[in-house]
DNA sequence: ATTATGCGTAAGTCTTGACTTACAGATTAG
DNA sequence: CTAATCTGTAAGTCAAGACTTACGCATAAT
C-alpha cells in the first residue's frame, strides 16, 4: 500500500522477477514457476506480498488464478520518483552555481 | 549500479530515511544521524550501500564528507518504472478491449 | 464419484543483513 | 604538539525473510 511496501516488494531478485515476468503478459502461477529455479509455493508466497504491495492484480479463471501487473500501484511508485527527480535536479543546478561563483 | 542494486539500496526503511533526508539538501554523516534513531556508524553503513548503488555521491571537505543525492543514478532507477509504466498501460488497455468482446 | 490439476498455507531451515560497540585513521582547533 | 572532531571499518548479535516440503481445499475432467 506504501511506498516502503512496493519498494521492499520489488527488492528480492526472484520476487523482481515475477514481476519482470508479468511485464510480457499475464500469467498463472504455475507458467510462472515454471520459467524461474524456484518451487510453486515460492512464487504463491511473493505473488501474495506483490499483491498485497498493490503492484499484481489477482484474477480467478476457473481453478488457475490469472496475475496481472496493477498499473495503478505502479504508477504511484513512479509518482513517487518523480518527486526526488524533482529535487534532484534543482539541486544539482544549486551545486553548478555555487562552483562557478 | 544495476537496477537490482538501487531497488535494494532503496527498500529498509531506515535507508529510504537517509535517501529522503539527502532529498532536502545535502548533508554530512553526523547531520543526518542526528536527525535517525539509530547510531553513526549504521548510517555510514547505509551510505556506502547507496553510494556503490550510484544513487548518492561523496564529497569530501575537510574531515567531513558531504553526501548528496546522484541525478544520474536516480534518472537511471526512474527510466527502469518508466519502462514497466508503458507495458503496464499497454496491457491494461487489451484487459479492457477483450472484456467488451 | 474419483482422479487430476492448480493453488494457498503451515511449519521449519538457513542465509542475509541491519544494527550495536569498539577501534583506528585523518583533519582541524587550541 | 595535543586534544577534539568527523568518519570508516571490524566483529559480533539477532531478527527478518526467502526458500523448502507437506498438507488441504477448490475446481475441472473422465
Amino acid at each position: 500500500m506504501t511506498y516502503g511496501d512496493k519498494l521492499e516488494a520489488l527488492a528480492p531478485a526472484t520476487r523482481r522477477a515475477v514481476f519482470e515476468r508479468l511485464a510480457e503478459g499475464p500469467a498463472s502461477v504455475g507458467e510462472i514457476a515454471a520459467g524461474l529455479p524456484v518451487s510453486r509455493p515460492a512464487v504463491s508466497q511473493h505473488l501474495k506480498v506483490l499483491k498485497d504491495a498493490a503492484l499484481v492484480t489477482e484474477t480467478r479463471q476457473g481453478a488457475r488464478r490469472i496475475y496481472a501487473i496493477d498499473p495503478e500501484g505502479l504508477g504511484e511508485l513512479r509518482a513517487y520518483f518523480d518527486r526526488f527527480w524533482d529535487v534532484a535536479l534543482d539541486q544539482f543546478k544549486r551545486s553548478l552555481e555555487a562552483k562557478d561563483s
